[in-house]
DNA sequence: CTGAAAGCGCTTACAG
DNA sequence: CTGAAAGCGCTTACAG
């Protein structure tokens, strides 16, 4: 690997010369620059990514933290991760994922590594120990979800708003018997799962402000255990005529066991999977019903929260709330006359 | 941020002394020792890892490259991701995802910076540019799949075992008929994917081998196209009783496709996935008979080789071949009389 | 066991 | 427009 001292010495210039030429710092003259730039042509030279670093206090990296060790990526995580990675190289930053287990202590020796410009957080908790890691060690950040504290840079889906539209939807279409199936992660360390959380309460709240009778059931994120929740929601309200999901993967076990139970899906029984996405939507059988998570807007907003904040053109921590969209499957339908 | 320096001065060394002891790499006297810990301690000393990378010429960090933008993380990538994070912690080593698009130019960049110990590149295709680029940069790597080229290191699953392995399972239960839905890939540049390729051969070489007839159907990766592939088999056999399916995502379509048309699974006709995965198996209504990717294996192995390479201590560039597994589900049972 | 010093490959005021 | 020089925060022979 040439060095910027060997192309300085091919060229006859200063190395100081040649990195405002490689950098583009600095005028030079059109003759200099043409004989630096043959001198690195025929050099093959390559910029050292980690001299720059130490000498500029700046990687020009982000990074994702993300619990890779207790979670899925589906595809509304992928689709967030693709677009946060090509917007950060559109502002001229690396964008990489840090799988890190979800304690706080591994955290830190990445991030006094000097190795990060800034990072980006997922799966917050609304009360969080790595937000805690974050801030002691100073490296600027920006979450993908909440914490119970307002006052840091956050984007987030509006489950209130989500849970509204999802209930508007289904009373349109005459339900009034409405169940939640809510994730249950088996981690205690998730205990306090914001979207389980914040979408629970837009449920109740939602159901209680239509004068119905919330019925929650938690359910981890898998096909069997999908088939024992939908079974607890029958004994629960036999009369339900709709369930609402916020746990994808559970999905295939609600409708096989709504099936075997004699139900039809939705002549007698309508689906919605909330804050999900239309791949998985397809994945089902009939194609689900789903209000998609704006995963690609939240990569987007994300990653630009963060680097605005880097280069400091940022009044304020911004905290963005978006809503899902509504894209109507083959899962959802008009209420039985039973129970209209 | 205290720097070795101050740290030094505080306990009233060389910072070269902080330096042994920080990385344990010479013997101190414990008293000395002792002072410089606690200094250490008042100060909060974090070690810069880009300083230290400079002088060292290492970063202790490894990446895995993976096409971000074209492919789906499964349960089968995942549990790779997870198992190779962890060997590489193990080993004392970073380890991150880098997703970068599959052309060679992007990569250059990164490879060139100095920031990366050893890379582990993932979704080989049998002739690939991405390696080239590899080889050049001489950053070292390990491949996980193939390219044609027999003397680079990789860990690849063993297309032709577990072929073989399907079909003597689906001939055991007196299958004749057994057509291939194999995988293939919008985008021109994977064009010559592994898997695909190797499957495709090795299916029509067994079926050849016991005297049977291969069909194959190429299908992509979603449950619509899956339908499409369903329905294309039963036309071009429509004595059929067994299903092969290398694409992992079609499967709900084929299924659904199967039921609309009155065969039952596995009464009429058997599914089996082949370098699957159980979670993805569980999803399927009926749950799927899969033969599982050994995706932890793949990941200890890979990570274990390339950071082997790094450290020396190896012989010759690893190549490893591993076997799937067949997990029986639901979806597969004897032929229907009417074919036997 | 400990220290003085060179060096890793850049960036960035400061001068001219 | 160009250069000499200090400095980023470490590691690592080399001496003692």
């Amino acid at each position: 690997m040439a060095t910027m001292r060997e192309v300085a010495e091919r060229a006859n210039v200063s190395i100081a010369t040649v990195s405002f030429v490689v950098n583009d710092t600095k005028p030079v003259s059109p003759e200099t620059r043409a004989r630096i730039m043959t001198a690195m042509a025929e050099l093959g030279y390559q910029r050292n990514a980690v001299a720059r670093a130490l000498a500029s206090h700046r990687t020009r990296i982000v990074a994702l933290l993300y619990p890779a060790l207790d979670h899925r990526i589906g595809p509304t995580v992928m689709k967030f991760i693709t677009e946060a990675a090509s917007v950060a190289r559109e502002r001229g930053y690396d964008f990489v994922l840090w799988p890190v287990a979800n304690d706080a202590e591994q955290m830190s020796s990445l991030l006094a590594g000097g190795l990060l410009d800034g990072v980006l957080l997922m799966e917050v908790q609304l009360d969080d120990a790595r937000v805690d890691r974050l801030i002691e060690s100073r490296v600027p950040f920006a979450l993908i979800g909440r914490t119970s504290d307002a006052n840091l840079p956050f984007v987030d889906i509006d489950f209130d708003a989500t849970l509204e539209q999802a209930l508007d939807y289904l009373t349109g279409l005459g339900h009034g018997h409405i169940a939640l199936v809510n994730e249950r992660i088996p981690d205690s360390t998730h205990y306090s799962d914001g979207p389980q959380v914040r979408g629970e309460l837009a449920y109740r709240e939602g159901m209680r402000a239509r004068g119905l009778v919330p019925h929650v059931v938690s359910c981890e994120g898998n096909p069997l255990d999908g088939r024992r929740a939908a079974t607890e929601v029958l004994r629960l309200e036999p009369r339900t005529t709709a369930i609402l999901s916020m746990t994808e993967l559970a999905v295939p076990g609600i409708l096989s066991e709504l099936r075997r139970t004699g139900l039809r899906v939705p002549a007698d029984i309508s689906v919605l999977g909330v804050s999900s996405s239309s791949e998985m939507g397809a994945l089902s059988d009939p194609v689900l019903t789903t209000l998609n998570a704006p995963a690609t807007e939240l990569g987007g907003l994300g990653v630009t929260a963060l680097i605005d904040q880097l280069e400091g053109n940022l009044a304020g921590p911004p905290q963005i709330l978006l809503d899902c969209t509504l894209v109507i499957g083959e899962s959802t339908g008009p209420a039985p006359t039973r129970s209209a």
